[in-house]
DNA sequence: CAAAAATGCTGAC
DNA sequence: TCAGCCTTTTTGT
């Protein structure tokens, strides 16, 4: 569920189906009690989407941040609500529709200066109006990590996930552990093109399908493969039928096409040219 | 059934 | 760098 799309998505649907609604709020689960009590009563005035960060309004400038990390699921009902999950940490109900709420890494009542402060820390979002690609790519380069590493980094860029970034890296061609201070200009609008592609056609769609992914496959497989590279060790290439590499890259998989993207041609940072597969700090 | 894996991030070492 | 958080879905026996 949780990459900078589904994070819009959801964004979009509240504020068409839930914005102008009075709310009542309790925790099934217990953990929320004290926002529930907050929260219940009051209007629903806005519903607002940065990176990976939601953020709705209620009246008096009741805010509630919400951030799904791994697990965390949002679901909403426009008719009847089933019974809410054992672990359901809130569920906020109109007559109109209900939502559940659960495993968020956070969930918590901001006042606006809260908000402010947090907002500060995030990066671009490739989906938002206002998004700078010049500031973008100033945050991006300024340092010398790895760019895969970089796209991960929320506070250069906002939204962007482990799946995301695998498969921008990929359209656009560029090696993932090309330092970022060295990633020229027009390689990096081709790289904001995808990602932006990438995001926005997953917001609209609920779930993120690559152009130029595999035609499905056989049968017997139960997962769509809706990815060029991403999740695909070991299989071939959409591009050039050479294996997909996974690696670890600072605790994630990074997944990549050495072939298409020149990862092998890349300077490794001093000393460690190690092994296959091996991370690169 | 049990086990494993997953799109994320933080804080402690 | 690593464990921990925490839930749902998918996979294997």
């Amino acid at each position: 569920m949780p990459e900078g799309h589904s994070i819009h998505r959801v964004a979009r649907v509240h504020r068409r189906w839930l914005v102008g609604r009075r709310f009542t709020a309790d925790s099934p689960q217990g953990r929320l009690d004290r926002a529930a009590r907050v929260l219940s009563g009051r209007v629903l005035l806005g519903v607002d989407a940065h990176g990976k960060h939601l953020f709705h309004v209620f009246e008096e400038d009741v805010r509630l941040h919400i951030h799904l990390g791994l697990f965390g699921r949002i679901r909403h009902f426009r008719s009847e609500a089933p019974a809410p999950s054992l672990a359901c940490r809130l569920r906020l109900a109109s007559t109109a529709a209900t939502l559940h709420l659960s495993g968020p890494s956070a969930c918590e009542l901001l006042t606006p200066e809260g908000e402010a402060a947090l907002r500060a820390r995030l990066g671009e979002d490739p989906l938002r109006a206002e998004a700078s690609p010049d500031r973008a790519y100033a945050r991006l380069t300024s340092g010398r990590m790895p760019l895969a590493q970089a796209l991960l980094d929320q506070g250069r860029i906002a939204g962007v996930g482990n799946i995301v970034r695998a498969e921008a890296l990929f359209l656009a061609r560029l090696p993932p552990l090309l330092p970022a201070c060295e990633l020229e200009r027009d390689a990096f609008d081709t790289l904001w093109s995808a990602m932006r592609t990438l995001l926005e056609d997953g917001a609209r769609d609920g779930l993120i399908v690559t152009p130029g992914a595999p035609p499905l496959p056989s049968p017997g497989r139960k997962r769509a493969e809706r990815f060029c590279v991403y999740g695909r060790t070991g299989l071939p290439c959409p591009r050039c039928g050479a294996k997909v590499k996974g690696q670890t890259l600072a605790a994630r998989t990074l997944y990549s096409c050495a072939a298409c993207q020149g990862v092998d041609r890349v300077r490794r940072p001093r000393r460690a040219r190690a092994g296959e597969g091996e991370a690169s700090r």
